[in-house]
DNA sequence: CTGTTAGCGCCTTCAA
DNA sequence: TTGAAGGCGCTAACAG
């Protein structure tokens, strides 16, 4: 009842461990003979490799550590997080890998100096970035890292927020202010420039606030535009949660949306989008981190930037 | 730079690998002698253990396998899934290990035959399950799993949607329907045992209409309500997802929310209950998780139920 | 292209 | 209580 092991399936195959080795793990060089003996050999017993051996012999890891640097404790709640790591665990199943989660903090560096030292870990995905990190990685790391944002793969966020802002500009609003995402992220860069290209190749006025995804952020947000720029006809964030607290806030201040002002968020997560009537822009966050998990297991990198396309719905 | 070994901790404290192996494992005998010494050793070379061989060596695997039992494919982007699979993901990290998810098919004792012989599956977490795969499980995974949902860790489901349904009664409603989960599913009797009983013990009417955690069918639950008891007064669900689709459907009808028909979901999900104002019972998805991982680990289960409490808002 | 020989790092009988 | 020896299952360097 126990299952065969690599010995088993060379004797069968009448040739030694090291070839049979050889032919099933896709490594080295084996004559045709012997490799359709030990793939036949092998079919025939039912043998499966031994992940676990497998990883021990080549020195290496049996899990891939999900890193997200972040200065709140709750991040690993995250519907973002939550929602990539979960795509990960499914994606790296079929190579007898596991998924972990880890917050970092801001100066992430001495933990990522622990990671690399820890030989439980195959590779990092890695959130929440800036520039400087992905620069400075532990040599360790290099060659097995990935990172899922600015500077990895990433959703075209400037493509779809830039969308959402022509769609404001085209249906008549002038006044559009922006919540942003904190300073700190390097993935906030690129909705920000889109925004900025776009207010001023129109010869709209520039008005930022910085968010943090939150939807509390979001409500503070939306108070601070109402008091620093009354006349503002649209409010564009970078995030579902954001725009659902710039939907309570302005709704506690008696606005109409989209009446006097629109709303635009960002992610279309499904339950959170649809009962408001949020437009928003799509976020292929799944596909995102399965291809992230690859690249950190050194498969090519297909693609970079996911597309993102504008949802229309009822509050812009 | 390379982190020290076993041999070396056990040539520094003077004493066997063997003797070292067992002070550091804690299996095994150990004068006070040698323990001291070879801790001090460990502590001196700041030794780590390679959880990979000793895995290996142990002959257990490196991962816990989460495995949804649903029929549909898309359960794996289910918010309660993925949040469950986080929360492991983020609880096994201490110990080396790493989460993987699997969805599995209604008739699922083929799949965990296939698990149970998966050498780098330490442990299973099983959701989604009825009676008859408890009580089947391959010998070989007895004893390393447990369970989310009924019969294993669960919330307290019977005693959150009793809750709302007092409530519901309390402010006056008196013909209440139920929208349930699935049948297949074993973690729907709870909260139908606890309607049945409310409403029997009260001398209201049952009205039952099965569903499945979506939006979309509690939106067709709510048709279906309105079109077979058009005088009810009062929804209840058994999760978020659910009661914001009855919400779509109501809308859709012009009907009013609260005053013509009341709802409660069940969940609290942040994002999702905030914004309707959703009346609903929390789920502490988190917690329950981390405490089957851990009970799926041999650990001791410290609690089977959960509480959850009625979170009142404005749609009841 | 192939087999032999050593590991990977730890655990666990077994005899002392 | 301890150490020696032999695995756990597979891979990699090295002759041949």
């Amino acid at each position: 009842m126990t299952s065969p092991d690599l010995a088993a399936v060379a004797r069968r195959a009448g040739v030694s461990a090291a070839t049979a080795s050889r032919v099933l793990s896709g490594r080295g060089p084996a004559s045709t003979a012997s490799r359709d003996a030990v793939r036949r050999a092998a079919t025939e017993l039912g043998y499966v490799p031994h992940p676990v051996a497998r990883r021990l012999a080549r020195g290496a890891g049996t899990r891939i550590l999900f890193a997200v640097r972040d200065r709140r404790a709750g991040i690993l709640h995250d519907p973002y997080v939550t929602r990539a790591a979960a795509a990960m665990a499914a994606a790296v199943d079929p190579d007898g890998l596991g998924v972990t989660l880890r917050r970092l903090p801001l100066a992430a560096t001495a933990a990522l100096e622990t990671i690399a030292a820890d030989r439980s870990v195959a590779a990092v995905v890695l959130a929440g970035h800036d520039r400087d990190l992905l620069e400075h990685l532990p040599t360790g790391l290099r060659g097995r890292t990935a990172a899922i944002g600015a500077g990895g793969t990433d959703v075209d966020s400037a493509a779809g927020i830039g969308a959402l802002l022509r769609h404001l500009h085209d249906t008549g609003r002038r006044r559009i202010a922006l919540v942003s995402g904190p300073r700190w992220l390097a993935a906030s860069g690129a909705p920000l420039r889109a925004y900025t290209e776009l207010t001023r190749a129109a010869g709209l006025p520039s008005r930022v606030v910085a968010g943090d995804f939150t939807a509390e952020r979001g409500r503070a947000a939306a108070v601070t535009v109402l008091r620093r720029w009354p006349d503002t006809d649209a409010i564009a964030t970078v995030s579902d949660a954001t725009a659902l607290g710039v939907l309570l806030g302005l709704a506690a201040a008696g606005i109409r949306v989209p009446q006097d002002i629109a709303v635009t968020g960002f992610d279309d997560i499904p339950l959170v989008s649809a009962y408001p009537g949020l437009s928003t822009a799509t976020h292929p966050v799944e596909p995102i981190a399965q291809a992230a998990a690859r690249a950190a297991l050194g498969a090519p990198a297909p693609q970079r930037l996911f597309p993102s396309h504008p949802v229309l719905r009822a509050t812009a």
